[in-house]
DNA sequence: TTGTAAACGTGCAAAAACGAGCATAAAAAT
DNA sequence: ATTTTTATGCTCGTTTTTGCACGTTTACAA
């Protein structure tokens, strides 16, 4: 029996108990108690499971979260976003929001706030789920592959039944000319239509975003009422975007 | 038996109960009394009880972890039964999943099969975001405060337009006489959508919901084709479950 | 309040598990 | 065929865990 096969089998184990005995391993894979530690150790290693003292258990089924490395890039900048951009947020607001981690970060900021969120990012909702304060509506649609958000007719045709007081847009692109863009059409048409429903616009984004144009775009930055953004921004794309008739809040940090 | 496996059964012990004794718990683990006050310290200070005289009770800030505590409660079995219920799914099929935690750990073992789920669950949603081999849509809805489970007529509109291969159902009630039941009208309304729309409809729970009826009704018996659950199961009553026309599948464990 | 029995905590010794190093055996490369 | 690499099992010293003993504290009832 070679290493990986070995592997194989006791990953079987875990996910099928949860929690593996290193002896009870050693007799059913017919091999010292040395090799199944040093293979506990490789596992561990690949983030498969989580050591303990005498087997190991299954790890914290995070296995793939494509967010947590996005949410290492300015986290610092995000959180004191999503602070400022919750404290201006009125009580009692109907508020869309997109995905994308700038605004998980909002989200997070506004635990414990009378309000009524309408999402078609799932893990927004998941973040809500335990406060009674806030009343979540999820849209509904299909879930794109690896991200968290719904997309399709079905999302479309929920968000065109509400009127919202502030849609709140993550966005990876915010250029003068070119205006709010992203990464894929579906996002960019998910954020458009929250726009459209929406009586204010919001966009969260850390300084990176600023001058960027991504593929595809959303809006013209006529559109936009609000940007929150970190002080690490150019002063004089600051002075350009509020000139363009654009509030600038700058959070504290 | 490791440290960590003696954890786990202690919680599943007081989601039980409520409440455990030393004393029960030294003679359930067969270890002295002495480890499982130690056992006991660590778990307080995970915060994941509350240490009395004599034993522990139930951690009461469940605020933040609704689900996991619940999760807790015959986890073993509900893992076997999980195991057993994604075994027998056939590749391909369009499934129907309410919330729960039984079905979750089914939703946990279909990792990386090739299938199509339509949930009125954002955690059963969550849960296979990162495994590009499910396809997954949500029904939308409103969130219900403190759960993960969209209700309302939004969630029904869009389950209408969707026909299923099986229903998989969690239930907190299983019996001869007056079927399945829940604890709540709105599950109770989402569970019958569900099999209303299916070719075929799964039952999955542990064996403490056998001969139990929860307040809000669902269906009757005849309208199940198949029950998974675990080998605790009283012989008689599994034998009336199948004398019905039900198939009944024990897990292994 | 006071007595009593059960439970608690601490110190200590035994047992189990761990890590590191080394020798042997198998596999791969030369 | 021989060398090099890799994998496995074993030994030994160290660390962690467990069980027991004993004095102290707590809960319950008279």
């Amino acid at each position: 029996m070679i290493k990986e096969e070995r592997f194989e089998l006791i990953r079987g184990e875990l996910a099928k108990k949860g929690i593996v005995d290193g002896d009870e391993l050693a007799a059913l894979l017919d091999v010292s108690r040395a090799t199944i530690r040093r293979d506990l150790d490789s596992l561990e290693e690949q983030g498969l499971l989580k050591r303990t003292h005498g087997g190991a258990t299954a790890a914290d089924s995070e296995d793939e979260l494509p967010f947590h490395s996005k949410l290492a890039a300015y986290s610092r900048e995000k959180r004191a976003i999503g602070n400022a951009a919750a404290e201006r947020m009125p009580s009692g607001a109907v508020i869309g929001c997109t995905g994308g981690t700038t605004v998980m970060s909002v989200v997070k900021a506004l635990k414990g706030k009378p309000i009524t969120v309408v999402t078609n990012a799932i893990n927004v909702a998941m973040e809500l789920a335990p406060w009674e304060s806030a009343q979540v509506i999820v849209t509904g649609g299909t879930l794109r592959a690896r991200s968290y958000e719904l997309v399709g007719h079905i999302a479309d045709r929920t968000l065109g039944e509400f009127h919202l007081d502030i849609a709140l847009l993550g966005v990876d692109g915010i250029d003068i000319e070119r205006g709010l863009s992203t990464y894929t059409i579906a996002e960019a048409h998910a954020a458009a239509h929250y726009m459209s429903q929406a009586e204010r616009v919001w966009v969260v984004a850390d300084h990176s975003k600023a001058g960027k144009v991504a593929p595809a775009l959303i809006a013209p930055i006529s559109k936009v009422h609000c940007l929150v953004t970190d002080p690490g921004i150019d002063p004089g794309l600051r002075s350009r975007l509020e000139a363009a008739g654009l509030e600038v809040v700058l959070a504290e940090m």
